[in-house]
DNA sequence: GGCGTTCCATACGGTGCCGTATGGAGATGA
DNA sequence: TCATCTCCATACGGCACCGTATGGAACGCC
């Protein structure tokens, strides 16, 4: 579910930016220059990280740079949102349609999913900053398109509706609870846990049969 | 005679400090006020809301008082979040260990943690905060010592080691998926879903007996 | 090689917070 | 009543950051 952060704006074989601090030769930036910092400074402190001077000095410029590019702070996180808010739904969801079964489908986003670190993560800061009045609206569609997305699929496996909603909310709580329980006592994720964890939601729902069936 | 217009400090029911702003008499206020308001302005936004000046502010006081009462704002930070980790622990513990029969504790416990609300809560803004140096180990104390304690309910209840363990693992993280989720969709968190995720953790495993038994 | 446009560095004022210094008020005991 | 200890308000300097103003460098174009 998560990226990694951004691939750089092709700059053919030029000297990208971002830490061109010692020995570069100046370049100028773009505004997606900004936005590609602005994210990594989220993925290392949260939104608070995102200061235009810090990141200024990180991407080797000043402010006059960014006062240039954006209005203002809020301009430049906005941005920013809405550039992880587009990847984080078409890429992912578009990458694994390409998948047929759905069962192999819910597999592999789980693997991706629960794979996914958190040291360094976006989306692991975004949710620790979602009362900002900036991230919550993203979240909650992020949020809501993924649900009904692992809901689809539930579906697609046969399951009725209400238990696909249910399975798919459960499914995701636990997605993020990783992620809290990753940061709050890493050594308690172990490989057992987490494949345990994928095994719990890949197998039909113990409510709905008489025996667990192991798939 | 100093008969001023309040009634002086003497009036047998004492003022709690605490927005004491307009209006009351100036009490003096002890360290303890200090964690408290510290704890609140944790609530309601997180480490960077415990700002010096702010806090006191609204503690009715300045920082004359708050640095006569503590060296810096980080000696505040931990002597409130050793408050909190002792309440945490101790008090919730003790309180379900008055539940002598396993089962019961386990569902008490579980209403107790699904049930808790959001919104000001401490907890929710220390998950926020976790890689900060002073919240992280406190942190992971916790976590591990509830760990320990669901684990051992689980033991009690007939689960062997390993199993205990991971569905010990596994409740705890949905715990934490639920205060993420909230925050990134509070919509998708319905009684529906969390009366499921209960049972689901109060039930015997899928994996280890044949019929899943309701309890 | 001049010229306009694009981009940026520097300097500046303003704000919110930290921590220190200091004088003084309020309580307390002799 | 006076001396002392406890607690606190105010004033001050410093730092980090925001946003503005302005002059000038780099670049594209003729």
């Amino acid at each position: 579910m998560d990226m990694a952060v951004v691939p750089s704006s092709a700059t053919g074989g030029r000297r990208v930016p971002g830490v061109r601090g010692t020995g570069g030769p100046p370049r100028r930036l773009s505004r997606e220059d900004w936005i590609t910092g602005a994210l990594e400074a989220i993925a290392a402190g949260g939104l608070a990280a995102v200061a235009v001077e810090p990141v200024a000095a990180r991407l080797g410029a000043t402010k006059g740079s960014f006062y240039w590019h954006f209005a203002n702070r809020e301009e430049l996180l906005t941005a920013a949102l809405l550039v992880w808010e587009q990847r984080g739904t078409a890429e992912v969801i578009d990458e694994l349609e390409a998948i047929a079964d759905p069962a192999l489908r819910l597999r592999a986003l789980f693997a991706r999913a629960f794979g996914a670190t958190v040291t360094g993560s976006v989306e692991a800061a975004l949710l620790a900053d979602a009362p900002s009045p900036l991230v919550a609206p993203v979240l909650e569609r992020v949020t809501q398109r993924r649900l009904e997305y692992l809901e689809r699929i539930y579906s697609a496996l046969g399951q009725p509706a209400p238990q696909a909603r249910g399975r798919a909310v459960l499914a995701y709580t636990t997605y993020l609870g990783l992620f809290s329980l990753r940061r709050a006592a890493p050594t308690a994720v172990t490989e057992k846990g987490l494949s345990a964890a994928l095994e719990q939601f890949l197998a039909s729902p113990p409510e709905a049969g008489g025996t667990p069936s192991e798939e």
